[in-house]
DNA sequence: GCTGGCACTCGGTAGCATCGAGTGCCAGAG
DNA sequence: CTCTGGCACTCGATGCTACCGAGTGCCAGC
């Protein structure tokens, strides 16, 4: 553990480095910690917290760079949690009082209100997919060979599946009536209504060929495109995320990382199980990400864990003030998607 | 009009200018341009050629560059359409085959394959909203005071709209059973289904209180929902784009652009309103596009404009290649969104 | 254990010479 | 009139040197 000193001179560099994005010296550890020592005494000391491996030093004569320990000590023993500046925090409340419409529409949105408040690149996994029921589902005639299926999830997602008729077999060949794709919505809808998303049984057979071809059909299409159906993923304020970065390298390496929706989706995933809030570096578990830091939050709808926002930055991120963030649009997205 | 000897250079400067992104000498044309004369005839015709605006030196002695006039007359003039590489050909079909699911999905993924095709960012905007006709809709019961209007467009988007029944006045106040809300969509069924999205209609009393409410409710919601709702945009190869730019200033602006769904909309709309498929440098309408072109494609569905694809990249741009791509894709685009 | 002092390091900047790709122009040939 | 070879000139890029200064490590003394 670090004596009260180091952590002060720790910190100072810290929150200097992340300011300025230049290495500290000790005499500007000196000037902005408050430790009334000289600077050859903090250069001692954080000669001592580079051989922990707290700094480092870019060339022999520069100042010091926190390390990836060294941010986590940050995060872990430093960092005063910050509240949000009250005009963010003004921008918040009136977002979710606004915010209407779609759900994904409203998650994207989301994510650029995360960018905003934090000039990094915001991030939000929508609900996942497999834990929900089935709340409605409907059948809807669109020509005489094509129908929707249209299913109503409980986290407030509505599904939409196209059924190629054609596909039925001989049962269909002659088209299908207003009157069967009735009875094939209240069939579906008594068998499934309540079920989990993931986990969509055969309906019975009811006597008619017709509207168990149509069944049929439905529950395949929702098995198919449902079951391994990747989560949602939005991604706002990639323009601010490049301000940034300096090198172009990275903002590109990042870039193509936040295109691949999957590969967002399991990195919340795996930082969120290994019970994170951040991940620094190569914490993150991606070679890429080595100069980038990541916060995330769960969000939860009727107290259930739904999904998942994070802010995505570099090392050098304001961590309270971020921090501060993502937990704030993250409580403030539970309340809002519990209430409906 | 240029001669043909001088229309020979401009496109060999053109050409290894997109190629090697440095500037062109005389020399280089004489090797790659096929025309038989010395550099100096060369030197002579390029000093025209800069007087006529087609080229500019970034500094004496220095090679020459396109200006947009250069751009602009090698696109129209210049340049040999070209077809897919193989390659990209097999790519494109297996996509369109591959493709399911959502619309939005679909589109989506669609801008990305762009992205792939050209190496420059991909942008697909959705079916606009107001030209198309409602084909079904349904209010579906969630909760005794929280319902969802789902309505299904000829364009096959599906939209849905949360009604909170507290607001209906006091004909709700005790909640809504399944009959009514049952009667409700039959009612709305029935006075809408087949009117246009952006003229919809109150539906008339009914005699039975709470239905009208429910209907009222409704109506308002698709009324405020929808009209003005921004066409949707998606944008894919973002990464890819970052890697066409030398100058991360650039990327940051082109990033805020596709950030900005409604300038895309707008931007996309503009250009192909002045009649254009290519868009070069200050011709976008937009100052900090000054460095890139755009290439735009309509699509179509049923055989009205449904929406339009597009292609941002640097005014140094692979036309060709780039405009093939767009255009085979806007094609199968139509086709698949067509036949359904 | 802390401090002032001092020698040392090394990245960054400025100045300067050099190189070479490229130009403009001109006089002469076809 | 057009093209060409030749030539002087420009100017960015590259490399070298010198120098500055922020910063370090270390040591002797309080």
């Amino acid at each position: 553990m670090l004596d009260e000193r180091k952590a002060a001179i720790l910190r100072a560099v810290v929150e200097e480095y992340i300011d300025t994005a230049q290495p500290v010296g000790s005499a500007h550890v000196v000037r902005s910690s408050g430790v009334q020592v000289s600077s050859a005494t903090v250069r001692n000391d954080m000669a001592t917290l580079e051989q922990e491996g707290y700094l480092r030093q870019p060339h022999t004569s520069a100042g010091r760079i926190p390390t990836e320990k060294g941010y986590r000590f940050f995060v872990d023993n430093l960092g005063e949690p910050a509240t949000l500046r009250r005009s963010d925090a003004v921008q918040v409340r009136s977002f979710f009082e606004q915010a209407h419409g779609e759900l994904e529409r409203m998650l994207q949105d989301t994510s650029r209100l995360l960018g905003d408040l934090t000039s990094y690149a915001g991030v939000v996994v929508g609900p996942a997919v497999t834990e929900t029921t089935i709340r409605s589902i409907q059948v809807v005639g669109l020509a005489p060979t094509a129908a929707l299926v249209v299913v109503v999830l409980s986290n407030g997602t509505v599904e939409k599946h196209h059924l190629d008729l054609t596909d039925g077999g001989p049962a269909l060949a002659g088209g299908v009536g207003e009157e069967r794709i009735a009875a094939s919505t209240a069939r579906l809808a008594a068998h499934l209504n309540g079920s989990t998303r993931s986990a969509v049984a055969a309906v019975p057979a009811s006597g008619d060929a017709v509207v168990d071809a149509v069944c049929e059909l439905a529950v395949r299409s929702l098995r198919a495109d449902g079951g391994d159906e990747p989560d949602q993923v939005f991604v706002g304020g990639t323009s601010r995320m490049a301000r940034a970065f300096d090198a172009l390298e990275t903002v590109r390496e990042v870039l193509g990382i936040l295109e691949q929706q999957y590969v967002v989706v399991t990195l919340l995933r795996d930082v969120l199980d290994r019970g994170l809030q951040v991940a620094i570096g190569t914490e993150t578990g991606m070679e890429n990400l080595a100069d980038c830091a990541l916060i995330v939050s769960p969000y939860e709808v009727d107290g259930e864990t739904a999904g998942s926002i994070g802010v995505l930055g570099p090392a050098r991120m304001d961590y309270p003030q971020a921090m501060a963030a993502v937990a704030v649009v993250g409580n403030r997205l539970s309340r809002r998607l519990t209430e409906g």
